[in-house]
DNA sequence: ACTGGCACTCCGCCCACACGAGTGCCAGAG
DNA sequence: CTCTGGCACTCGTGTGGGCGGAGTGCCAGT
């Protein structure tokens, strides 16, 4: 069906349309690609490419652009890897050299991320739920009420105010404290309901009504941040695809709305290879029109995702080599610190 | 120079101008406005106003626009206060309702005001120079690691970790912890700096180095988290104005440097009155086609500040009632919390 | 000081037209 | 059976002219 030639005038098409945004001709295609036929052969070609749904007229007498299911194609067989270039290779290494926190390292990213690709780039937060308890930290700020202070190995720390029936002295702390700890410390966030489940009932009966607060807030916390934080950057990069977006308005829109970027980013775990998803390919109303690429990072196995957003009309090697490396260093970075 | 009447045109202009985004003539202004006066009295008006600089013509035999001076004049002089609207009020109530931690404050109010407003909303996290101290926490996750954990009476938290040369012991953790907390705790952060730099001269000479280096690392905290933190909202409201802004691209590129948005919130510290800047009065090339709004807000006197931009052709009135609104609100809710 | 009238300007819109890029198809050559 | 050159056709884009209308500035009159 879609003999050598036929992939070539598709790659053709693609690498074309993606430089120029504008539709490729048959006769664009002889002339530039030396395929060493004429352009009535390619003309034939397109026509069986067009029946089978890889290519589309915008109207007749115009050149033909991908579809979403040409992409598909050109991403899966014909893409070849395209290595960065030194000086991304060095911005890369500058851009995160330095970085203090958790914070400071997503924040940096995000905007490497935006820049190298020059599209809107995403970046999930190490997610808690597949970290692990480095420590658990009580301070009384009034008899009766305490700050619950979680600290994971992923450099995140979250904190959530207790307000208690009882009053407590700081002895009381001390020991709900190191009890806590002896418990949770190293143990993955996951498994925090099942190891503190049976507490209340081995405590002695007057500590149970605290120990039963203070573990309620604390699962609280960790299903309550399941809504994960992430970073956005780039934006503006949306506009210079003003030919891709009629209105970037729901694309704008949809980036807005943590829970869709979360959705979008989650399905992408795996930090060995890159999550593509082209035009209708992706769930989400208001990105039908764009492209995701996304890959999971972080130290060891994956522990969050990122990605970047932009037209279907995208250069896909390079941004694929792009999301690939910044989500392997960072991952070393976050491993390292 | 200006007597009443030609006030009235002026805002006349200004309140059509910004409902229909279209050029005002005399003959709309004599007939919407009863001013009881005809099309050619207003004409002589609105040459008046021109000379003056407060309007001025897109081309010959177009109607006339406000310029920067003009909304200026409208903002200072002619714009009366509108209140909420009781759906709104309630839209505010609800929205803010059930907040959980500061993120949750931030985000929701964030959210709310670019809603109410239908323009970017920007949220400055409290900040850390303007709050005081609560509690300083040491967590040792090694012999010689340590977590610093920095509390603030805004609900900030700030960690850090600290590497010693040396070795510790729990005890010697406690003691350290204790010492500092009986410092600083209560005092405001930009006291800190005075008030532990005599510590290391006062401690036990083996104690020296540790105590250096921790309050090393206390210090760069607050000055590194001087770049202090922003939530934004409402980018896609910007679509809506392309009228406005013939590219929108300068404004996105503004609004993510954070440099720049703080730059621009800082200046509005007094939680009593609303600063709204104009076109161009706002230092921030890409923003000169822009309006600003914004205000203080915090518990008692300000900690931090939050405002929409918008386009220079905004509905003041309605803006300045929301924004001042939600501050106040947020600041109480933040005093109760 | 205000009004009505009038001539003028200029933008936006519509239409017609020509141009050119690109196609599909076909007949003929290898 | 595959490729090629030729040709007629389609359709979007760019250009230029003409028209209508909105709005102005000015002036004479009340």
């Amino acid at each position: 069906m879609l003999d050598e030639r036929k992939l070539e005038v598709l790659r053709a098409i693609v690498e074309d349309f993606v430089r120029t945004s504008e539709p490729v001709g048959s006769k664009a295609i002889a002339e530039r690609h030396n395929l060493g036929v004429s352009p009535a052969t390619v003309r034939n070609d397109m026509a069986a490419l067009e029946d089978e749904g890889y290519i589309a007229q915008p109207h007749t007498s115009a050149g033909r652009i991908p579809t979403d299911k040409g992409y598909r194609l050109f991403v899966d067989r014909l893409s070849s890897v395209k290595p960065l270039s030194p000086a991304e290779r060095r911005a890369m290494h500058q851009f995160l050299e330095g970085a203090a926190d958790l914070d400071d390292v997503v924040r940096r990213s995000v905007r490497l991320l935006a820049t190298l690709t020059r599209q809107v780039a995403v970046v999930q937060y190490p997610s808690l739920s597949r970290s692990a308890v480095i420590h658990v930290e009580l301070v009384q700020l009034a008899p009766n009420r305490l700050l619950l202070v979680l600290i994971t190995d992923t450099g995140r720390v979250e904190q959530r105010v207790v307000e208690l029936v009882t009053q407590l002295t700081g002895d009381e702390v001390a020991d709900l404290r190191s009890l806590l700890n002896s418990r949770l410390a190293g143990r993955a966030l996951t498994d925090a309901p099942a190891v503190v489940a049976d507490l209340p009932d081995t405590a002695r009966p007057e500590q149970r009504p605290v120990l039963t607060t203070v573990i309620t807030v604390l699962l609280e916390t960790l299903i309550d941040k399941k809504d994960e934080r992430v970073a956005l950057a780039g934006t503006a990069n949306l506009t210079q695809s003003a030919i891709d977006f009629p209105t970037i308005r729901p694309v704008l829109e949809a980036l807005e709305e943590n829970v869709v970027l979360l959705k979008l980013l989650g399905e992408a775990n795996d930090p060995s290879t890159v999550m593509v998803r082209i035009g209708e390919e992706n769930a989400v109303e208001g990105l039908r029109s764009t492209s995701v690429v996304s890959i999971g990072y972080g130290p060891g196995t994956a522990v969050a995702s990122m990605g970047v957003v932009g037209p279907t009309r995208m250069d896909y090697p390079s941004t694929i080599t792009a999301v690939r490396a910044i989500a392997r260093y960072v991952g070393e970075h976050l491993g390292g610190a």
